[in-house]
DNA sequence: AACTCCTCCAACCGCACTCCC
DNA sequence: AGGGAGTGCGGTTGGAGGAGT
């Protein structure tokens, strides 16, 4: 087990880090920059490699940094990227402001893979427990999504559609789906397609999806994988939606969909906001700033079961408005 | 109190890539 | 072209500390 080649150079120091090697490294990047990194410790009076320090200051003590627990609404994210990207750690902590790859990692490993595997387990059971009732063909909704544009390798600059109360880079687009359609194009494509996708506003009677007030009956048994999430929805919904795989071709259980709404477009369903916050909850930790205390009053009967409840993807454009 | 087990996360390791000479 | 240095990234490890007995 070699060491990297800047180590073998010198005796270094290994393992955690003291107070006094995090100060005279904060003082001297803070004061010079990092530069080359393999000068840094020699410069700054540090018996590490160049390598640990550039990690320690990349990963502890950069001032942009976000300390604490994630918060449910980066949970959501991290899970979508995820599903998006796979293990590209470093491609999805750059949609998260102030998280590092390794953090975003270490997240997922140690908190995400668990709950998810304990939830396709119960979704298991409520494949069983709950049969859908829908019919083939309101896969209609599927057959209607075309994704024009293919996701570029890298993704464009970061976004965080969570932050400042709006939609960040996403433009307000006047329908439901085109909204979805655009967030789309545009988190994904640095070139949006000028031509949105057309998506059916009405479909054949026979195909439309339950009304809101049924979907209590009706239980999405599909895993996390395909999970419509949104969030701040204790101020107002902003739904949030990415994208499927362009390829293959999105079938029902890989391609992803919903309600859409934003500032002035509506509510979520009470049903909905509950269970995502059911799920999201479940990643709540004490460093969350979520309030689990305003739940929007509901009149509906209780799910009969407890836990996440995945959405159907086969809700109506105008559910929950 | 003492011990074991488990979880979390900081840090390490090796590989791949880019840049430069 | 090719080799070395520097950097970035993902997988893995090891230890601190909490939970359980």
């Amino acid at each position: 087990m070699g060491h990297h080649t800047c180590c073998n150079k010198q005796k270094v120091k290994r393992g955690l880090w003291s107070p006094e090697e995090d100060e005279k490294l904060i003082n001297y990047i803070s004061a010079y920059g990092h530069g080359c990194w393999s000068a840094v410790p020699r410069l700054a009076g540090l018996q590490r490699c160049g390598k640990s320090c550039r990690l320690r200051w990349i990963n502890y003590l950069r001032p942009d940094l976000k300390r604490g627990s994630f918060s449910p609404p980066e949970a959501a994210l991290i899970i979508e990227l995820h599903r998006i990207l796979g293990n590209r750690w470093a491609q999805i902590a750059k949609h998260l402001p102030g998280r590092t790859d390794n953090e975003v990692k270490n997240f997922w490993n140690s908190s995400i893979k668990k709950k998810l595997l304990q939830q396709q387990a119960a979704n298991q059971n409520l494949i069983h427990q709950y049969p859908l009732k829908f019919s083939p063909n309101q896969n209609y909704y599927y057959n209607q999504i075309q994704i024009q544009n293919p996701l570029p390798i890298n993704p464009p600059p970061p976004i965080n559609p969570f932050q400042g109360g709006g939609l960040g880079p996403i433009e307000p687009a006047p329908a439901v789906h085109n909204n979805m359609m655009m967030m789309m194009n545009n988190v994904y494509n640095p070139n949006p397609n000028p031509n949105p996708i057309q998506i059916p506003i009405q479909p054949p009677v026979d195909d439309l999806p339950p009304t809101w007030p049924d979907y209590n009956e009706n239980y999405f048994e599909n895993d996390i994988n395909n999970f419509m999430f949104s969030f701040n929805n204790h101020e107002k919904a902003k739904g949030i939606l990415f994208g499927a795989p362009p390829s293959p071709a999105p079938t029902p259980q890989d391609q992803v969909f919903g309600p859409f709404t934003a500032a002035g477009e509506g509510s979520l369903h009470p049903n909905h906001i509950n269970h995502i916050e059911s799920l999201m909850g479940s990643f709540a930790s004490g460093a969350s700033s979520s309030s689990s205390s305003s739940q929007p009053g509901n009149s509906l009967a209780p799910l009969p079961f407890s836990g996440p409840v995945f959405l159907n993807p086969s809700l109506p454009p105008n559910w929950g408005r």
